[in-house]
RNA sequence: GGGCCGUUAACUCAGUUGGUAGAGUAUCUGCCUUUUAAGCAGAGAGUCGUUGGUUCGAGUCCAACACGGCCCA
């Protein structure tokens, strides 16, 4: 028989030869009575049943690794719930079953079936008295020591970087755990969740560019959401006083380490309350899931240690300009000089390009470059101009200024909150003049007539909030990238693969 | 969109001034019944991202392109 040549082809060479031998590679009916951490706290407990070896036990998972001896051999195989070793004797098992076993590769899925022992070095392992292939890997795993680091291959292949990397399977577990936590804390207080249009006729409750499908029945264009907003104010209208909803939002923009065209968001609206009290419970709200996922209300990230404990700072736009900007108080009424400072610190402006911008804006586009990334610990922002915020309700005490936050941590905007603009009149102009502005860079802006209509009828005093899920869990997780929290991360298309 | 870096065996990586492609792990063969990055002996395994160019000769130099990473916009 010719030698195979390379890995793979040698495996299924293998795996024909084991075919031609009537072995049955998928089968599905092997019952397991223990998961390997089932006997783990079993024997953690002391349950002498276990220790003694008078208990039979079946468990399963995937053979991780392997060290042959000629007449036996050690694997260790992980399910679910963890790793364990089992011990795998001639002996024990009889020689055509030993014989079969060599035939195994890391990689397999195995059942087994044994009483448990203490090796001579004290591991508590699974000493089989059966065991079973019970699904066949056709391709190798990663070399076990290194792992899979090629980044492309993690993100195109998650699978393996789930099998490889044990931390890539925590940062998805933890994730689960903070979307749990913040389910629990808004149920807690009476919220209802909801879901609402990902595919909308307007794309609204965001400045930012949509994406565009197409209904074939219905002859219409469709957008994906940038936002649920517009739609989940439409339920506090309607009676629900206290909604929220946790799901996807996409934005056809750049891909970064903070960006993803699709992302989670969680939003909440909650009537009679303002964007004051909003800021209350957002404290309360990360005090308790950083304490649920990293059990800690102070956690580090990327060096710097993060205390979501206490009192977190708060200071307006403009203060925060002037303190940590370095921006002279009368800047902030001189648009010209005010353009000056900006380009003149290197600000993402260009004179020409941006010659009809307002100063709110331009503001906005100052603290994004000299305040944001300063702003390490938990810090919200309030006072932002009316002609960046839309949706805002107005200071009862400066018009051109709106009862609004943003949330601020490690340098990056983790939250967005505001007292809504129920005023239909208000909102109605708002929509209008930002219609008008529209430019190429955002030509998908249309009035949404029927949210006017929504408030027309009426929406009681609300306040509302957005929080950005996956910058969150990078914050939790330590994680560098938004990549390295959302599972399937978009990346172009390989050539080959 | 711009800059820098990367792409070599299944995986992790070396590769000198341009001169026949290397290691470890994994795989295969033999030995091995308490190993745990097991051990010993031997073997096989490559379209060096793609396409062009320079050259007697290119993994190496040049150009374009693809994909990825980081930074900037």
């Amino acid at each position: 028989m010719p030698q195979a040549k390379d890995v793979i082809t040698r495996r299924r060479e293998k795996i024909e030869a084991l075919k031609a031998e009537g072995v049955e590679l998928f089968p599905n009916d092997f019952k397991i009575s223990h998961t390997v951490a089932d006997i783990k706290s079993a024997i953690e407990a002391g349950d002498e049943q276990i220790t003694d070896g008078r208990v039979v036990v079946s468990s399963a998972g995937r053979i991780m690794a392997l060290n042959r001896f000629g007449k036996s051999a050690f694997i260790r195989f992980r399910d679910r719930s963890g790793q364990m070793q089992a011990y795998i004797r001639q002996d024990r098992v009889g020689e055509d079953a030993y014989a079969f076993f060599k035939k195994l590769d890391i990689g397999d899925f195995i059942g087994i079936t044994g009483t448990v022992f203490a090796t001579k070095t004290g591991e508590w392992t699974l000493l089989a008295d059966e065991f079973r292939l019970l699904a066949k890997s056709h391709l190798p795993l990663p070399e076990k020591f290194h792992g899979l680091k090629d980044p492309e291959k993690r993100y195109r292949q998650r699978y393996l970087d789930l099998i490889m990397n044990p931390e890539v399977r925590d940062v998805f577990t933890r994730r689960s755990l903070l979307i749990r936590e913040i389910r629990d804390f808004l149920l807690a207080r009476d919220y209802l969740e909801v879901e609402t249009p990902m595919m909308q006729p307007i794309a609204g409750g965001a400045d930012a560019r949509p994406f565009k499908t197409h209904h074939n029945a219905l002859e219409m264009d469709l957008y994906l959401r940038i936002a649920p907003e517009l739609y989940l104010k439409r339920l506090v209208a309607g009676g629900f006083e206290r909604v929220f909803e946790i799901n996807r939002s996409f934005r056809n923009e750049g891909v970064s380490t903070r960006h993803n065209p699709e992302f989670t968001m969680l939003e909440f609206y909650q009537a009679y309350a303002t964007y004051k009290e909003l800021m209350d419970l957002t404290e309360q709200m990360f005090k308790q899931v950083a304490e649920a996922v990293t059990g800690s209300t102070t956690v580090s990230y990327q060096g710097k240690e993060i205390d979501f404990g206490g009192r977190w700072r708060r200071m307006t736009l403009f203060e925060a300009l002037e303190s940590i900007g370095g921006l002279a108080p009368d800047l902030l009424k001189d648009r010209a000089g005010l353009m000056d400072f900006a380009v003149s610190r290197g600000v993402s402006v260009d004179r020409t390009k941006d010659a009809d911008i307002g100063i709110g804006k331009l503001i906005t586009k100052v603290f994004d470059h000299l305040v944001e990334p300063e702003l390490v610990q938990p810090t919200f922002i309030t006072g932002y101009p009316v002609e960046v915020s839309p949706l805002s309700r107005r200071s009862s005490s400066d018009p051109e200024i709106t009862e609004r936050f943003e949330l601020f941590v490690a340098g990056k905007e983790i939250a967005n909150g505001f007292s809504e603009l129920n005023d239909p009149v208000d909102q109605k102009a708002r929509f209008a003049r930002q219609v008008e502005s529209r430019d190429t860079e955002n030509d998908e802006v249309q009035m949404d007539e029927d949210y006017i209509t929504a408030l027309e009828y009426g929406m009681p005093p609300t306040a509302g909030e957005g929080v950005g899920i996956d910058r969150l869990v990078m914050l939790l997780t330590d994680s560098a990238s938004i990549r390295d929290v959302i599972l399937f991360p978009h990346l172009k298309p390989a050539e080959k693969i």
